[in-house]
DNA sequence: CTTGACTCTCCACTTTGTGGAGACCTTATG
DNA sequence: CATAAGGTCTCCACAAAGTGGAGAGTCAAG
């Protein structure tokens, strides 16, 4: 029987807001048990571990459902590491993606920016851009 | 008086989903005419304008009420082009800080992958990267 | 007149939480 | 013991930017 505590000190313990470990366990992200006559949330060392497991993934980008997936991977041990790396290069890609749409995204506003000589006058390039059909 | 119609060509001219020009409708950044009697929309070719430039910022990345102020700026010609072009380097600016913070995020997420084996065993340094309190 | 295509409003859902209200529980102090 | 302070509970609403569907009304053609 470890150590138990309540949601206050569980929070703190993992780093989280309050209401976002109260929402991860409203979605079954974590299962604390609950005192029955009282109603709060008894969470174990077990579940901040979990707690810190998501908080750091989600920081990677890891959405909660792929959360859910790692940690029923990081739960049993038995799985093979070959679905986590799967998961991960996943998340590389995807992040490979949305750099390059930022580049160019990047490289338009650019351009049109320095087109603009930004003074008092009402014309400017940056509206002319955006207002064109083409490109 | 220009040419008329329907919220089904609108969103065709405008290379936008129907849904997303009611919304745009709704929230008020274009105002087309009421049919009172059918209460259908119509749309006239400035309204058409105005959508494809609000498609186009959306493009970019402009917020919706980013995208409100640039078609007060679009409207109000009078209005200085310092203002849009201070608008769209914060833009720029926004876009940079992602892609940096994307790209720290990126190579640490290849770095743990790399240390992956990714058999069937299941030992996985990524779950071990991502359940480490430190770091 | 009826059928089919189009449009309307209203509601729910998405994602990942955050903020508040009102009620309940626990602990400490007088 | 009573009360006050602080912690926790559930429920509701809101954020951004739409998307999907239900049920009802409209319009044009056959």
């Amino acid at each position: 029987m470890g150590f138990k505590m309540n949601i206050g000190e569980a929070a703190k313990k993992s780093n989280l807001p309050i209401k976002t470990v109260r929402f991860y366990s409203d979605i079954g992200l974590i299962n604390p048990k609950t005192n029955e006559t009282s109603n709060y949330r008894i969470f174990t060392n077990q579940d901040i571990e979990k707690l810190l497991f998501v908080g750091k993934a989600r920081k990677f980008n890891f959405s909660i459902e792929e959360c859910r997936e790692l940690l029923s991977l990081y739960e049993n041990r038995t799985r093979s590491s070959s679905e986590v790396k799967k998961l991960t290069l996943k998340k590389i890609d995807e992040i490979d993606q949305k750099m390059s749409e930022l580049h160019s995204l990047k490289n338009e506003l650019s351009r049109v920016a320095k087109s603009c000589n930004g003074d008092q006058r009402p014309e400017c390039p940056i509206i002319g851009f955006l207002a064109n059909k083409e490109n």
